[in-house]
RNA sequence: CGGGGAGUAGCGCAGCCUGGUAGCGCAUCUGCUUUGGGAGCAGAGGGUCGCUGGUUCGAAUCCAGUCUCCCCGACCA
């Protein structure tokens, strides 16, 4: 992409109303627009930050066996009627009434529907088990919506919903996500943590938050130091298998929010324990019975007999994570982009545009990038450096390509990383094959 | 919803107390000079001062109402 044609705004000053990090340079490098309280509009080069996190999150859901679908943003009121939440879940719900004065809903969430779904198409307990996912905006009337995305009204939301036939199915469901959450996190270059969560009126130890480590984080979270380097499960993990001792091994190590802190834990673990911010990015709940029975969700079972199904539902906030990347990973002059999200992989930085030696060799580095099929956004402005590398710093690409006229007079160019801030005099080549790969 | 703050040019702000027909920096446009880490000079465009009503000869400024946005708290991906 070339910066001249790009529709990139992006802005010298901070506008006011930021509070935080992530918030001030997303509208910063021209990723966002507010369009009223706690809803943005996404302007392409934050889509395409969007659009990476959500290709991980559904690789990962997909590499779990958990199959993809889609459900409609806006929801019958009835069905709501159904669980007993449609009055319970209060003002934060948007209601709608159509032009039949009907009443209709955005969702902030989709259990009934999911479980609508299921109740009309499956029988038999040998259809079980079934998980299922979608990614689509939700809307949740926050009473205050604040730092930007960290908490919008409207947001996009990955969320899965399992279903097996007893408790014992149920656990085995919870442990893939469990798994696939701590992969997502871990390839999207955050260390999520799992930490123990209320479970509701059902109890157990079925529900855990996964918690990204950031000092602008909204909760305070307490966690044994082993968390921090505790292996993240590999490629090859066998989510047919066993996957219990994964969770086991990452849940018999204290970790708390502030709401959960045991302060006697302090003294316990000492040196060991870590005091933190955490931003929440997923949470998985087991809810057992909780929808399938009002709704009437039931299966057949062996014995011919009648089962209400044992559900779960499984949550990661994908506008959400954006943020908390750009929280996790910055420095003053941007954001630092993890590989795998990064909007584009190089910049190509043209320190002097009316050069034409310089703009050609651009022009080729542009070309040869782009064929090797690497993404490239090329500031191709008839700027000054200064201008170009404070956006491109801003915009936190892993790479720049620096090209001006006294390095080609060598036959050289400069290469930074973003991360590390070090940069080197390379030959043409030798940048090629360092970018490409 | 309780408490606090703010709406004046695309962004950041001054002007308001003490009414007299709107200003600064950045950005934008034109020209020239520039270009190795947010350039210089000269010129230009852009605002029903959130909205409605009131007071007044006259309102960005005073009064009333209203809408929106932001911050602190309880809720959440």
């Amino acid at each position: 992409m070339r910066l001249s044609t790009y529709f990139m705004p992006t802005l010298k000053e901070t506008p006011a109303e930021a509070q935080i990090a992530s918030h001030r340079m997303m509208l910063r490098a021209g990723m966002i627009r507010q369009m009223s309280a706690g809803i943005y509009a996404w302007l392409p080069l934050g889509l395409r930050v969007l659009k990476k996190v959500e290709a991980i999150v559904r690789e990962e859901q997909d590499r779990a066996g958990c199959q993809e679908f889609l459900m409609p943003t806006i929801q019958s009121a009835d069905l709501w009627r159904e669980s007993g939440r449609y009055d319970a879940y209060g003002p934060e719900m948007l209601r709608i009434v159509d032009r039949h004065e009907r009443e209709m809903l955005f969702g902030p969430t989709n259990e009934e529907m999911i479980t609508a779904i299921f109740r009309d198409e499956v029988r038999s307990y040998r259809d079980l088990p079934k998980l299922l996912y979608h990614i689509q905006w939700k809307f949740r009337d926050e009473i205050r919506p604040r730092f930007g995305l960290m908490r919008g009204r409207e947001f996009l939301m990955k969320d899965s919903y399992s279903f097996d036939v007893d408790f014992d199915g149920a656990r085995k469901s919870y442990n893939k996500m469990f798994v696939a959450y701590l992969r997502t996190f871990a390839r999207l270059g955050l260390r999520a943590i799992p930490m123990k969560a209320e479970s509701g009126p059902i109890g157990g130890d079925m529900s855990h938050e996964f918690l990204v480590l950031a000092d602008t984080g909204e909760s305070a979270v307490f966690c044994h130091k082993d968390l921090l380097e505790m292996p993240i499960p590999g490629d090859d993990v066998d989510y047919g298998g066993d996957l219990q001792p994964i969770v086991d091994q990452w849940t018999s190590v204290y970790a708390a929010t502030d709401e959960k802190h045991d302060p006697a834990m302090e003294t316990e673990l000492g040196d060991a324990l870590v005091a933190a911010r955490g931003i929440e990015v997923g949470h998985i709940f087991y809810f057992g019975t909780k929808y399938s029975k009002p709704m009437n969700a039931i299966v057949a079972g062996p014995d011919g007999k009648d089962i209400p199904v044992e559900m779960g539902s499984y949550g990661i906030g994908v506008s959400r994570l954006v943020a908390g990347i750009i929280e996790a990973s910055h420095d003053d002059a941007g954001i630092i982009w993890p590989d795998s999200v990064a909007p584009f992989r190089v910049g190509i930085i043209n320190l002097k545009a009316d050069d034409a030696n310089c703009a050609s060799m651009c022009d080729t580095f542009y070309g040869n990038l782009r064929n090797a099929g690497v993404e490239v956004l090329y500031d191709d402005r008839d700027a000054r450096a200064g201008v170009k590398f404070a956006d491109m710093d801003l915009i936190g690409l892993p790479w720049q390509l620096v090209v001006g006229p006294r390095g080609l007079k060598n036959g050289l160019v400069e290469i930074k990383n973003r991360a590390t801030g070090a940069r080197s005099e390379v030959t043409l080549e030798s940048a090629m094959s360092n970018l490409v790969g």
